[in-house]
DNA sequence: TGACATAATATGTGCATACATAATAATCAA
DNA sequence: TTGATTATTATGTATGCACATATTATGTCA
């Protein structure tokens, strides 16, 4: 009854971000010292300086050296993203996957593709076109341009089986990834590989891969009506 | 040229990412145990602690107690989005900002709504339905459902004048947060609010906030075509 | 007054150490 | 063989301390 156990960092993060909750500091406002917060609540620096990380990773609070820590002025809603395998997907939903080969082919990359890895000359790239099914229905169409310089060994996987997707992320891991989501009307090519009416509107998420600065594949999955992309809770 | 500086959780850090990505360790291999990492690379088991953490948050490795360190075998795309407060949005693309209220009521909570709140019984809550333009162009289109239990300040706010969205964020910090992201064919109404051609493809966000487990807010903001959402780089 | 060097300061990092915790492996009883 | 108990082990956390680094505040000199 004297002393409880010590004080976890989580504790410390929940203590701080309870007094932001309630107030006790507001937007903008700013908090006191590490030494002073290990001292107010009985914990050393390195604790407290745990805590403030979380807190500054998830966007609730913003620290500057000599500047000190404040709750920031400008909450923005900060979250996380998992974006799996396409095979993994289905299989989680209890679906049966199945993937299909639509068009392969070694061309010259078109503008928008170039556009997206920031090189200027012309480059001769892999493009694949695939279906991927959930119970044997169309789940998402994927149109893909690898970089044959960087992954010359996709020249010797058989795309008609294995998808390029699950191929270059066990394969070839990046560095850097852009993400982008929108959503555009399908054209008529669209509905008739994923078998919807055209004009459907379609939620589009564009991925493009580097390691290093060189250029690894950039995707444009194209899903079917009714799909969603949910954060993490 | 006998010593060099010591080495940061950073530069432990690319090292073991370095060795992952050049295949030293595939996906699925197990990493040496981070005492065995320091001694290795010269380091406190600390720093490889630091390191593994941020490799782990990056979803890059996975870490079990007793189990040691493992790269992950399926990698997931992991990204952080950030959204901000929808003026500061427009500022920052250096458009001028507009808001418009377009509709305010209290009334029952439609079972979507409850839905989401994973809420039972029937309540009453206040809908907004408001325009946030860019350089006098509709923007976005919120729909919106706030908790008056919870936030009963939000009856005194001129909504005409002040949006929800800047309001909640500011006033109203939450502890949770779910989001998700589709995409739907403009309505008729839609078309006439948003300015646009009806049956176009639209991009949505959705976004319920709580504090603890009461609910705050649930809004779905509906974007003009061409709107994209950017992964932080 | 203004430019530039200098001091002060809050956060960031590295390390050694001790102990906590979770998950596995080993052990032993029935 | 099975099932429960116990030991082992790799990661996770807390602490004190010293020093690094970035940034603001101060002071100095032209």
């Amino acid at each position: 009854m004297t002393e409880t156990a010590r004080l976890s960092w989580k504790d410390v993060r929940d203590a701080i971000h309870a007094r932001i909750l309630d107030s006790t500091y507001g937007p903008g406002d700013k908090l006191p010292k590490d030494q002073c917060l290990a001292e107010q609540l009985g914990c050393a620096r390195t604790t407290v300086q745990r805590a403030m990380r979380d807190l500054s990773d998830s966007g609730i609070v913003e620290r500057r050296r000599k500047g000190g820590t404040h709750v920031r002025a400008d909450p923005v809603t900060r979250a996380t993203l998992d974006i799996p395998i396409t095979r993994k997907e289905v299989e989680q939903k209890g679906a049966v996957y199945g993937y299909q080969l639509v068009n392969l082919g070694s061309l010259e990359a078109p503008l928008a593709v170039r556009t997206k890895f920031e090189l200027s000359g012309p480059t001769t790239m892999l493009h694949v076109e695939a279906l991927h099914l959930a119970d044997h229905r169309p789940y998402i169409f994927e149109d893909r341009w690898v970089s044959i310089d960087t992954v010359p060994e996709i020249a010797d996987v058989d795309l008609s089986v294995e998808s390029a997707n699950e191929w270059l992320v066990r394969n070839r891991p990046y560095s850097r990834c852009d993400l982008r989501f929108y959503a555009i009307k399908a054209s008529k090519r669209h509905a008739r590989l994923l078998d919807i009416a055209p004009d459907e509107a379609l939620f589009v998420m564009e991925r493009t891969t580097w390691i290093g600065t060189k250029p690894i594949t950039t995707v444009k999955a194209v899903t079917t009506p009714g799909y969603q992309l949910l954060t993490e809770i």
